[in-house]
DNA sequence: CGGTAAATTGATCTCCATCAAAGATAGTGG
DNA sequence: CCACTATCTTTGATGGAGATCAATTTACCG
């Protein structure tokens, strides 16, 4: 089954079998679930909805008949994979090469992106997940992004109240990053 | 293009434009280089050949006619794809929650794996990638590569010899990755 | 209202990055 | 064949970002 998020939020987890845990991802109105289990039929992470949510179950089967009817419908199922990998590439930069300020920056501004192009707010809006959540995502401790938070409202890049975050200086965050030459 | 590798070892690179830099994954033999064009046809990562190599190039347009035409084909692009996604939340994985030696000891397990599925010894190989271009793949600096290289021979796990790892305690590194409860 | 889960904040420690220098290797040309 | 150079690797010393441990505080919900 592929799911296809039509409202609420989901986050995404990976369980390996020597109880390593990590956040994979968030979804969001409009994106894919369990594009890793087209072809084998087998998923290898869980989805969990943070919140009411509808999707519309696609069956594998169904689809891969549908795609090698509909050549448009083809492309677009690869279009939306190899996005997914492409993403996934971005966040192990993220995990690779960022620090604590730098992977959060990334964070908001992600979201605040999807947000905007679902027509709400992208300079306010509300956290679905926890602290613990986001740091899983981000490979940093719930104690590291609440800590984070904290800097970027003393800042006054953001103003925090729990869940309910609001962007007050959009550039700052953007700077953020922007590695600057010789920087560690 | 979508490019499969015949013989020979390469190199996957992201770039951003800020100048952060990762390498994104190593191929070999039967491997497929390009993914993340499917759909867009524009390509987000670069590919270098470790030593001589031969691909064969396939084109995204005569990829996709195929695939609509032989059901078979289409069923396999979708397994590889969604593999490579799922490689790529084991990477996510290694890089958000494991530490120097974790990592470098799944690293060389799964080039062990690789090895032994192409017929070749699985605990006697040649590096074809630099401590820096490993350390970039893991999320460490060289220096701590070669460090964890070194603490791995005085344990007697391994042999290494500049590019020439031997391994001869293949249960060691396993367990190495068998996160014991409790463990940080 | 209690009771539980989530978040904040502080103090300390650890792993890895950073800085620095020497040693090994392969490739080049005299 | 051997010096010569550039690149890669190893190893040591030091420092810092974030993890860990611990204690409140705040929100959430039956």
């Amino acid at each position: 089954m592929i799911y296809a998020v039509k409202t609420g939020f989901f986050k995404n987890d990976a369980l390996l079998e020597d109880g390593r845990y990590q956040v994979t991802g968030f979804q969001m109105a409009g994106e894919l679930i369990g594009l890793d289990g087209i072809g084998s039929g087998i998923h290898t992470c869980n989805s969990i909805a943070l919140e009411d949510s509808e999707v519309c179950a696609v069956p594998f089967t169904q689809l891969e008949q549908l795609t090698s009817e509909i050549p448009t419908l083809q492309r677009h199922l690869h279009r939306i994979m190899s996005r997914e990998i492409v993403r996934d590439h971005g966040v192990m930069l993220l995990l690779g090469t960022m620090r604590a300020e730098e992977r959060l920056a990334a964070f908001l501004l992600n979201l605040s992106q999807r947000f905007l192009a679902r027509g709400y707010s992208p300079l306010d809006f509300h956290l679905r997940m926890t602290r613990e959540e986001i740091g899983s995502y981000l490979g940093l401790k719930l104690e590291t992004v609440s800590r984070t938070f904290s800097h970027f409202q003393e800042l006054g890049i953001i103003s925090v109240q729990h869940k309910h975050v609001t962007i007050t200086d959009v550039g700052r965050i953007r700077a953020m990053l922007t590695r600057q030459a010789g920087h560690p």
